[in-house]
DNA sequence: CTACATACACAACAGTTCGTTGTGGCACGC
DNA sequence: GCGTGCCACAACGAACTGTTGTGTATGTAG
């Protein structure tokens, strides 16, 4: 399908001419008519009904008429989302199983007129470039170390101690256990599939496992959520761990059980990362909507990685 | 921008290869590359980074991506919509100046599945003779006469009747009276622009007239429901009729006032229509849902032409 | 009733685009 | 060091797109 037609499509439908439709694209009658006649050669179906005073939607060309204005609104905003200066806000996220996803799904519900654009870059160090390069406004990532280690004009707050779980299939030892401690899981195997070497989260379950003497098992490349799904409830001695909140929509099909982790409660320390001067109104939006949230102090005793900071309350 | 770009694009995107979308699409990898560059160069940024094993989508390419699937998907459905056979249940209402478009929303939010369609024919007639072609599912008109003036494979239930309200601007001589009745308004103006003669609607409001001694306007071509409310807020004659529940989506910065109209109530019967051996699974289940409603007998006197026919309570 | 104006469709031609073949550069692995 | 896989550039032929010119039908004015 063309797009030229389609737009010549609802220009025609809304002059109700071939002819003035023609001068508001700057064509002649015959190509509006060329092009019309294409689309519905196309669609099998005739659109519009000739007269001596212009054209009249068919039955079918009034069907079509708001799918084509869809597909003109999709153009402009696939458009949008990569036009440089008035693009939509732009924020990077680690990936599915931790929560980040669901609080920028929450925020857009807060301003359903800030349009969102959710990428996924490969570690922290990439995200602060390209947060200090502008090519994204925002960046969850767990970067708050206390030094100055970040560049002067990338600023970071942490927003958000996420506490972690640990899933399992039917089999597993701990399927029925109300609860584990982290020293009960000394030894066991935690497989989380694509946890590169360099990025920030694989240095996060490193220091984890090294303060717990748990075993990581970092091999295999990640084939999405549902396979790491499909695969811990067949095993009966695979585990991995996921945040408290996420995932928010839970695949169905799989009998896997969600353990909490207490004495401490292993928390992934989230931080916002964006560019002090990026004017962009919908990032202001977004600390405001990230410095507005509850902070969580059901789990008294948590552990957190030494260069992870701990989120101070607001006010 | 053109969409077999976009399809190629999101086809590079799922292989992570130019080579691989480019055997997918049938098409060699020059193709697929001149189509990549030319929409790279449209959008005025680069989608990939291109390495000697494949190609890696770029911040603007992740961003780019659910828009190009949005458009894709956009496209699909706009050739469905006209696509004989298997296409969405596509449905007839009289305009937006009464409940039917509400009822179809409603209808809509019960089965999200079932894909609507929404057109509007000219008048009953021309949408009996689409119902019979089967170029619509169904039709919400007013035309339960009782004799078997239908074609017999066109049915018609009584669905709904509709309670009418005065509509007048500030300065109108009603704004301020908590009711009317239709004997109050002998003598005034009823605007209805684009009540076309020969149309069913006109048929009733000429009844109406009738009845009451009301003057109906019809002069003047319609030019939509917010040039209507324009005209009635500026004017302290000029007034009209809606249905009570409609319009569900009231514009901003109208002053206007709708007034109750007791002694009787004329109510707007509509009905629907549909073809007997109509198999579309939507069909049925839009019948379903109206002869789920409830039946409002909170008028005790109504008013109704004498060709319509009361909807009988179910059961 | 004739003549004109309007609106759309068909035909022929020119300019452009699109996809193919052929070729070269670059990175990775044996 | 050399082969292999992947992508970009160049040239050519085919297909498409839009323009001009013309025909036909319908509604309108004199």
């Amino acid at each position: 399908m063309d797009l030229k037609a389609v737009r010549t499509f609802v220009a025609v439908a809304e002059t109700g001419q071939f002819q003035k439709a023609a001068v508001d694209l700057s064509l002649t009658q015959q190509a509006v008519s060329k092009r019309i006649g294409a689309l519905e050669g196309e669609l099998g179906v005739r659109l519009f009904t000739r007269t001596a005073r212009g054209a009249v939607l068919t039955i079918d060309g009034q069907a079509f008429l708001p799918h084509a204005r869809a597909l003109v609104q999709a153009e402009e905003r696939a458009a949008a989302s990569v036009r440089p200066g008035s693009r939509a806000l732009r924020v990077d996220v680690v990936g599915r199983r931790l929560a980040t996803a669901g609080l920028l799904r929450d925020f857009h519900r807060a301003h359903p007129a800030i349009t969102l654009d959710v990428v996924t870059l490969s570690d922290a160090d990439e995200a602060v470039a390209a947060v200090r390069a502008g090519a994204i406004d925002a960046a969850f990532r767990a970067v708050t170390r206390p030094g100055g280690q970040l560049p002067d004009d990338v600023r970071a707050t942490p927003v958000f101690d996420e506490p972690l779980q640990l899933c399992v299939g039917p089999a597993h030892r701990f399927a029925a256990a109300p609860a584990v401690t982290p020293a009960q899981l000394a030894g066991h195997r935690i497989w989380m599939p694509g946890a590169a070497p360099g990025t920030e989260w694989r240095a996060y379950y490193d220091d984890l496992a090294a303060a717990f003497g748990l075993t990581l098992d970092t091999i295999g490349p990640d084939f999405g959520i549902e396979a790491l799904l499909d695969a811990l409830a067949d095993s009966a001695t695979l585990a991995t761990f996921f945040g408290r909140r996420t995932p928010l929509v839970w695949p169905d099909g799989h009998d896997l059980r969600r353990i909490p982790i207490h004495g401490p409660t292993p928390v992934y320390p989230h931080s916002l990362l964006w560019r002090g001067d990026n004017p962009h109104p919908g990032l202001t939006a977004l600390r405001d909507h990230l410095a507005s949230l509850p902070v969580d102090h059901s789990d008294t005793e948590t552990w957190r990685p030494s260069w992870a900071q701990r989120r101070t309350p607001p006010g």
